[in-house]
DNA sequence: GTCTATATTTCGATAGAC
DNA sequence: GTCTATCGAAATATAGAC
């Protein structure tokens, strides 16, 4: 269900001593151009050509490494997926919601951290995603977006304790993404450091 | 520079005891239906013909309105706008940053619980909407946006309270536009109240 | 103010050579 | 794996009748 064709390794296909100016596989290159382009200008409003000519290649290039530009959007939304599903399968799922919320909370600071431009491209093209969520009817999907969902959709909890843990998500979130270069000359320790400080406060949770 | 046609207000030309669906005057009515389809499938995927099936009327009609497409999404953006810059006049810039900072955020709860449709419609079509930005290269913005980049470029004030400020304006963000569906049927009341109290101990002033 | 055409452009995708 | 050439669809916008 993934990605049929070459895969998406990091390292070139060929050995050291490489005469191109990228050690990356034309794929894995078409998939970064993308990302900043869907992000900077919106999925739609970036045509393959676009991509193409930053590439250095042809259109029809393009459709031999994928057969649509929504498999693009797609490998880039799994590139996410995957990590937040790695990140989410190293957290037990404890019964103490706030708790269990708070350590959740920790990881997702990381990940945000780590991945933040996929977040950002996430953040920008919801509507594009949604809908090639909603035409892949099948796929569980079991995403990061599930299980915020489900966190916070519990009516057992209070709602002053839901309304914290989207409050929280939504503290990481602006200050990661929707602030955009704010905070971008800031080392990411130091960020780190304050964003779970300032959740800590926000859940009542000082440790 | 804002609105030359009709003008956009609320009630209609005409006066009671209409037989039309809607006292509102067509303009408003197109913008009506822009603002939930641009919002649920965004800008670019919507095209006029579908505004104009759900208007009832044709194609060309909108373009009696409107001059070109851009010029919709530009009406709602100026919609929040004057809303935003209402808002902003009645606040005075105080030389405490927190407390001014804290005075500013409700004020800002208010602002989004009013118009969470047009902040969302904003917040998933922040491509198309920074493309307009860029084209009409003069405009003095003075945008709510403006607002907050000028209080978190601040490099006077310390990381840890910048920090805050933004993860305040995320929270906010978070739960009443990012989560969506989650707290539709809470009373905007307890939301309000919730979200206070979790914003103040966010910014350590509990009060 | 709203209609029926239609002009114009751009894009995604394919075919087939190399 | 990449190219050139082209097809077909869909969109914005305009012209002119009513």
């Amino acid at each position: 269900m993934k990605s049929e064709p070459p895969g998406d390794q990091v390292l070139g296909a060929r050995s050291a001593g490489e005469d191109h100016p990228s050690v990356e596989s034309t794929r894995s290159r078409i998939l970064d151009i993308a990302l900043e382009l869907f992000t900077v200008q919106g999925y739609e409003k970036t045509s393959l050509r676009q991509i193409a000519e930053e590439l250095g290649y042809s259109k029809a290039a393009i459709y031999y490494h994928f057969k649509s530009k929504d498999e693009i959007l797609l490998a880039l939304h799994y590139r996410l997926h995957d990590f937040g599903h790695s990140a989410l399968e190293s957290i037990e799922t404890s019964s103490d919601t706030v708790a269990s919320w708070t350590t959740f909370v920790d990881q997702f600071i990381d990940l945000m951290l780590e991945h933040r431009n996929l977040f950002t491209l996430h953040e920008r093209n919801r509507a594009a995603l949604e809908r090639l969520h909603d035409e892949r009817h099948g796929a569980s999907h079991d995403d990061l977006e599930d299980h915020f969902r489900r966190a916070l959709g519990d009516t057992s909890v209070d709602l002053d304790t839901r309304v914290r843990m989207a409050a929280s998500f939504g503290a990481i979130f602006g200050c990661l993404v929707l602030v955009g270069d704010a905070f971008h000359d800031v080392p990411a320790e130091d960020l780190r450091q304050s964003l779970r400080w300032a959740v800590r406060d926000l859940m009542r949770q000082p440790e």
